[in-house]
DNA sequence: ACATCAAGTGAGGTAACCTCACTATGAGGT
DNA sequence: ACCTCATAGTGAGGTTACCTCACTTGATGT
């Protein structure tokens, strides 16, 4: 009204949404959001991913990740091990219930998403899909 | 590669971004992401707001809104005042410098967002932007 | 052999939020 | 006028998710 919304404060806006209602979804089985997203990355990659491997995909520092371990350790959901081939490194393994609930988590995730996109035509849907996949392409 | 990006997925990725992209211009002058939001509010209305109404607007706790107006006082560019019509109230306006930084800040946050969304065509720029307009603007 | 580098973590700090409790004031009903 | 209840702002203290710095332990290149 004041004055016509961005580009940026859209994407902006629209982003803010689809994290509320991920945090929500979220909110059924008492995960943090950045547990969450530590779930999401050791389930996406073999086993044995280290902390600091960990921090670096979630961009946080490699102190940061120890915190997070901890908490997801406390929690059941992965189990800390001796690296064998260096012993002064950690290996992370999701347990059973850890890669059970990133499953689910991812499961939801997509759901969330898809509630708050709902409201395009599939038209809309696919033009939406292919501009962003340029723009978030663009190095890296 | 291991699986698809979602829509989702990819939203979030350029918000992130833009995101990115508006602190790396603050930076310059030294101002918090929460100060920068509430002089974005502060300087989109008339004169006079009071602290719960900031609040509202940020969506954060009114005792928060307290907490950003101390930052912005210390550093000279808003000014507290007491509302003659309910002696309860604080009226909250910004100075000449707070004002003039909040029109900076809005420059160069428009300047991030295009630097990021310039590998698109001007047709797909406008595309995108109807796009989103559609979705952010379901319920409100 | 030894200096240097790397992996993880203890200690302590910060920003940006929160709730709860309190004071001062305003507003409505009787 | 009085009493009750609602509202504006803030002090006190807590939480989450980060950070840096310093340290221990272990690997590595020359």
């Amino acid at each position: 009204m004041d004055h016509e919304h961005s580009t940026g404060d859209l994407v902006l806006a629209l982003a803010r949404r689809v994290r509320r209602e991920h945090l929500e979804a979220l909110a059924d089985w008492d995960v943090t959001p950045s547990q969450a997203r530590a779930l999401r990355v050791l389930s996406s990659r073999e086993e044995g991913m280290r902390p600091s491997v960990l921090a670096d995909e979630l961009r946080i520092a490699p102190r940061s990740a120890t915190d997070v371990v901890d908490g997801l350790e406390d929690r059941g959901w992965v189990i800390r091990a001796a690296d064998p081939t260096d012993r002064r490194a950690t290996t992370l393994t999701l347990t059973a219930e850890g890669r059970d609930l990133a499953d689910r988590i991812e499961g939801v995730r997509r759901q969330a998403s898809e509630r708050v996109l709902d409201v395009l035509t599939p038209a809309q849907r696919r033009t939406l899909h292919e501009i962003l996949t340029v723009v978030v392409g663009e190095r890296q």
